[in-house]
Formats: C-alpha cells, sequence, structure tokens
DNA sequence: AAGCCGGGGAT
DNA sequence: ATCCCAGGCTT
C-alpha cells in the first residue's frame, strides 16, 4: 500500500515536471527503440545536458540502427569524441552490427536478452526494456540508487549495498508507465535528491523518506573514501612540416583506443621522461586529469620526431583537416597550448 | 569485490 | 580542488 503511493507520487510529479529530451516520448508515443538505445549509451556517467548535442549528430547521420551498423568505427568515434570512455562507442558499433546482422534490425525486449548485448549491462538492459517497451524492470542507476538508500534509510555506499538496494527498488516499481517511472525517478535524483543539498521540499517522495525525517539526508547514502589519484607524466611533439602535421593512432592501448594523438612518450609515473640531449625548444607544460590520474605533457614543436615517439603507426595530417579525425579531449588541449 | 575507463558540471 | 554522474567490462 505504502509502496503503491509512492509510485503514484513520482508519477504524479513527472506528469507536472516532466522534462522534454529528444529521446523521450509521451505516453501516446510508441517509442524508438533504437534512440532509446543510443541515449542510454550515452548517459552513462554523462550528464542529459552534455549527451543531448551527441545524440543529435548521432540521429542525423546514422538515423536508424541499421545505418549505424554499416557505418565506420572511425566515423563513430569521430562523432563520439569529446565524450570520453571510449569503449562505450567500440561497444555501440559492436551491438548495432549484431542487431543487424542477427537480429533483424530489430532490438530484444526482454531485459535478460538485452543484457546479453555488448555495452549493455544490468542498467541499460532495464532501462531499454522499461523506456522503449514498457517492461515493468526494476531501473538502478546512482540517481536511483541514492533515492532508494535515503527513503530507506540505508547508510551504507552504494558500492557495498547493491542488493539491498535493488530489492528495495523493485519493491517500489509500479506495473504500470514503467518507462515513465524510471526516468521520472532519475529527473528526481539529478534535480532534487541531489548527493549535496537536496531540494526536499520540491520532492513528491518527502513524506516517505527516512533521511529527510533524519534531518540529515545528505549524509544518506555514505560515501567511500576515495583513493588520492597519482599524476603521471609525458612529453609530446608537435611536428609541423609545410602545413602538415604528424600524429599516431592509439591502437592496442585500453585508454583513447582508436583515436587520434601526438606523438610522444608513454605516461611515466614520477618524472619527466628523459630526452634527447638534442632537444632544447621551448615547451608548454599542459596538465589534464582522467578518471584515475593526472597527467602534465610537456609539449614542445620540433622540426623532426624521433622513431621511438612515432609507435608505427602515423599520419601526415593536413592541418585543417583536424575535423575529420577522432581527438581525444587531451590531444585538442594539447594542440591548443601552441596556439 | 575491486580496478579500469573520460570528461564535464556543480560546489 | 573535490565530488558526482542515466555503468560496463575485466581481473
Amino acid at each position: 500500500m505504502n509502496s503503491i503511493k509512492i509510485s503514484d507520487n513520482v508519477l504524479n510529479w513527472y506528469d507536472a515536471n516532466r522534462r522534454t529530451l529528444p529521446w523521450r516520448y509521451e505516453q501516446d508515443q510508441v517509442a524508438d527503440p533504437y534512440r532509446v538505445w543510443l541515449s542510454e549509451m550515452m548517459l552513462q556517467q554523462t550528464q542529459v545536458d552534455t549527451v543531448i548535442p551527441y545524440f543529435q549528430k548521432f540521429t542525423a547521420k546514422w538515423p536508424t540502427v541499421n545505418d549505424l551498423a554499416k557505418a565506420d568505427l572511425d566515423d563513430v568515434l569521430h562523432l563520439w569524441q569529446g565524450l570520453g570512455y571510449y569503449a562505450r562507442a567500440r561497444n555501440l558499433h559492436k551491438c548495432a552490427k549484431l542487431i543487424a546482422e542477427q537480429f533483424n534490425g530489430v532490438f530484444p525486449t526482454s531485459p535478460a536478452e538485452l543484457a546479453t548485448l555488448p555495452g549493455i549491462g544490468p542498467y541499460a538492459s532495464a532501462a531499454i526494456a522499461a523506456i522503449a517497451f514498457n517492461v515493468p524492470a526494476t531501473v538502478v542507476d546512482g540517481n536511483v540508487a541514492r533515492i532508494v538508500s535515503r527513503v530507506f534509510g540505508f547508510s551504507a555506499p552504494i558500492r557495498h549495498n547493491q542488493k539491498h538496494i535493488y530489492t528495495a527498488a523493485e519493491s517500489l516499481t509500479p506495473c504500470l508507465r514503467a518507462g515513465d517511472y524510471a526516468q521520472a525517478l532519475m529527473d528526481i535524483g539529478s534535480g532534487i535528491c541531489t548527493p549535496r543539498s537536496p531540494k526536499c521540499n520540491l520532492c513528491p517522495l518527502q513524506q516517505n523518506c527516512k533521511a529527510y525525517k533524519s534531518g540529515a539526508p545528505e549524509a544518506y547514502p555514505g560515501r567511500l573514501e576515495k583513493p588520492s589519484i597519482p599524476t603521471r607524466y609525458a612529453v609530446a611533439f608537435i611536428c609541423i612540416n609545410d602545413k602538415q602535421m604528424l600524429l599516431r593512432k592509439r591502437t592496442g592501448q585500453k585508454m583513447l583506443q582508436g583515436l587520434w594523438e601526438l606523438p610522444g612518450s608513454d605516461w611515466y609515473i614520477d618524472s619527466l621522461p628523459e630526452l634527447p640531449e638534442d632537444i632544447h625548444e621551448p615547451y608548454v607544460d599542459v596538465k589534464h586529469t582522467f578518471s584515475h590520474f593526472h597527467l602534465i605533457t610537456r609539449v614542445m614543436q620540433v622540426s623532426e620526431v624521433d622513431a621511438e615517439y612515432l609507435n608505427g603507426a602515423e599520419l601526415l595530417c593536413n592541418i585543417h583537416d583536424f575535423d575529420q579525425l577522432a581527438l581525444s579531449t587531451l590531444t585538442k588541449k594539447l594542440l591548443q597550448s601552441q596556439k
């Protein structure tokens, strides 16, 4: 009885506060599973306002999953550049080809089948089933985990409490309007039940929330002590000859695989790598932070690059054609530092 | 269970 | 600077 009231409150809030988004459908519309899937892949660890322009570019260039399946991975990475977690783009392309070639271009509707596809895990399989097909799956992302922890008064860190959180979330999930309910919870999580300074006075769950009643809702759920991240160091070379610049493609590495970068050293812990003695060019140190380390790169312009920094594959790119290659934010930052 | 994988927004 | 995010994959 209590749980029914909670989902009704959530859905009523959604009807009054629903935000229009390019991948969001009205109750009387039939959702396009391709757009729902694409949005979910982009929204992983990424905020809505960041995703919107990427979603527009992708759907304009590839309106259907069959179009995306026929694309080159290089082009997919190019449109993905700047969005981060590039394994998502590689899995996106792999999944599109699977759907096109083995599923006749039709997405499966059950969470279990969806979860077998690359890039689709426990969260996304439930979200796609609920939002695209109205399957009453229990959708638990970071927002929902935080809301549930607060409503039920769970003080444990999310990472150590996932089973309890899922069970509690399941007990609240309505049979009807599963997609609207899931999206409503995520809107509430990102806009009201925020990690810091939650806006409890605007929350449709206020009267059901143990964390609110405790007087310190922001203390739920507990946080894990986050380890400080190390700093790595590298050297990179800008080598321009006759309006062409030397670039190389990242292959083999896990990070930024498939993207183009400046030739340079590996990323060393502790200190800058030794430079050849004949290099005395002026330089700029550029700092960039990845998810698990800082990187300080010493950038310098040189007239030639030693073979040890080329790493095989290389490309002389016309400096006016950068916008045709997939570059990471780091590489863009290094190039920008010289202007 | 814990580590790896980007980048940007909010504070 | 620090924390967080519409997580999944790997070990």
